[in-house]
DNA sequence: TGTCCACTGGAAACGGTGGACG
DNA sequence: CGTCCACCGTTTCCAGTGGACA
């Protein structure tokens, strides 16, 4: 007997088709979103006989399908037209690529394929802008140009590339482009000038959240898909379900719910997915996805972190100059430069976005107007923080501070 | 009632990096 | 090479601002 039989035997494959359930898989139908569906093929037919559609601008919160959709369409319109010659569907990620040069590149290298292809960097825009215009005119045709998650351009670089895209067709002959702009935020619209507000939403569609039952039949959809269903106990589908649609109807994050579940069942060597692996695979999610975002932080924002940290466990009242005094001592001993004031209030609010802090504007009167932070992870989380190996320095500092106090103690004692 | 604190929030500017191009 | 350009993280500047206190 081999000595990994009796642990494969125990890794006894729960999951049948892994891809199944990975993010990055697009199902071939998607229950509940067929009005929107049809409201987007509506719009955009025009493309199959070379007349420019509108553009749309989709809202909708996360994990409501919106990605899945637009790529659905355009997987269906090649298929109406397999070589191309009245209309290409373009697709850029802009959580990905999130400056003006980024976009452009990105864009245009989905529709140029010779040797004249752009450069990932070192032109400049404007002539990124004109050949890229040449390029489309020579296609004579219409691209759909897909902007998933458009808010954070405007966020990080307002709208100039808006209106670059939106007043091409103006120079265009031949060629037309249509922006589909995709986001997660309710109030994108609020945020851009009048102009671009109307010309990004000449049509809008609203992705509206999933209810439980909703839910249930997606999970159910890709279950059957990924797993032998028996394995599955009753109530694990609607236990997601549950979760995920009190928790603002995120079919991603029910998706994640069923496939870690089967993991841990995996993983224990269980022959089944019950309501307890649901749960574990609840706490599993948040924790992961907590420390994954600690992970990716910048040095200055572990600083910036460990600063609140330290002010937590002292009780004290952490405000924005609280902070910064923990902070500069901390970059003393670290020995990392040290930034400005308004970097690490900046900084704070970048914590505060990914939800590591919460932190919220307060006047306090005469004693001035400032955020008031609070710590929004768990003891073992901190600890995880501490354990970081760029804060040796600093428990062997504080340590040693410790230590000579209790020293100092000692002796007084002997005096 | 007004003052004034300790910042906030927005914008512009800066310096360093790195690619293209002539 | 030097020049131009974009990007990024950061600094500098500045006009607000909610509310305890005089
Ligand atoms: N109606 C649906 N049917 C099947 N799967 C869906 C459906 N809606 C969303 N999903 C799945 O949920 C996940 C998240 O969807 P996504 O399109 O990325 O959401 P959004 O772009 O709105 O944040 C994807 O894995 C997608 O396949």
């Amino acid at each position: 007997m081999g000595i990994f039989d009796e642990s494969k035997q125990k890794r006894k494959q729960l999951i049948k088709n892994r891809n199944i359930l990975q993010t990055t898989y697009i199902p071939d139908q998607l229950p509940h979103r067929e009005n929107e569906i049809r409201n987007i093929v509506e719009i955009i037919t025009p493309s199959l006989y070379k007349n420019k559609p509108s553009n749309i601008l989709v809202t909708g919160k996360t994990g409501t399908g919106k990605t899945a959709v637009l790529n659905y369409i355009g997987k269906e319109l090649k298929k109406e037209d397999p070589k191309e010659e009245n209309c290409s569907f373009i697709y850029v990620n802009c959580e990905i690529v999130d400056n003006p040069y980024g976009i452009l590149f990105n864009i245009s290298n989905q529709i140029i394929i010779d040797q004249n292809r752009i450069p990932p960097t070192g032109w400049s825009l404007d002539r990124v802008y004109d050949t890229m215009i040449s390029y489309i005119d020579k296609e004579n045709k219409v691209f759909i140009i897909v902007l998933d998650e458009i808010d954070r351009i405007l966020q990080k670089n307002g709208d100039d590339i808006f209106y670059f895209l939106t007043t091409m067709n103006e120079i265009l002959k031949q060629s037309k482009i249509s922006i589909i702009g995709v986001t997660n935020n309710a109030k994108f619209t609020e945020l851009l000038s009048t102009k671009i507000k109307s010309r990004l939403g000449e049509e809008k569609v609203i992705f509206s959240p999933y209810n439980a039952e909703q839910l249930q039949n997606i999970l159910r959809g890709r279950a059957e898909l990924a797993f032998d269903t028996e394995i599955i106990g009753d109530g694990v589908i609607s236990r997601c379900a549950a979760i995920s649609a009190q928790d603002s109807g995120d079919a991603r994050k029910a998706l994640d719910l069923l496939r870690v579940s089967a993991e841990i069942a995996e993983r224990n060597g269980d022959t089944s997915v019950t309501e307890a692996h649901v749960i574990a695979a609840r706490n599993k999610i948040e924790i992961d996805a907590v420390i994954e975002v600690i992970r990716t932080i910048t040095v200055q924002s572990k600083i910036v972190l460990r600063s609140i940290i330290e002010l937590h466990e002292k009780k004290d009242i952490i405000t924005t100059g609280n902070v910064y005094s923990i902070y500069k001592e901390n970059c003393d001993i670290l020995s990392a430069n040290l930034l400005k004031e308004k970097r690490v209030a900046d900084l704070i609010s970048e914590l505060d976005m990914l939800g590591i802090i919460h932190a919220r504007v307060k006047s306090f009167g005469r004693n001035g107007r400032t955020r008031e932070i609070e710590l929004n992870i768990n003891k073992d989380i901190i600890d995880f923080v501490k354990k970081d190996e760029l804060f040796e320095p600093l428990q062997k500092h504080k340590s040693k501070k410790q230590t000579t106090l209790w020293k100092e103690q000692e002796d007084n004692k002997k005096v």
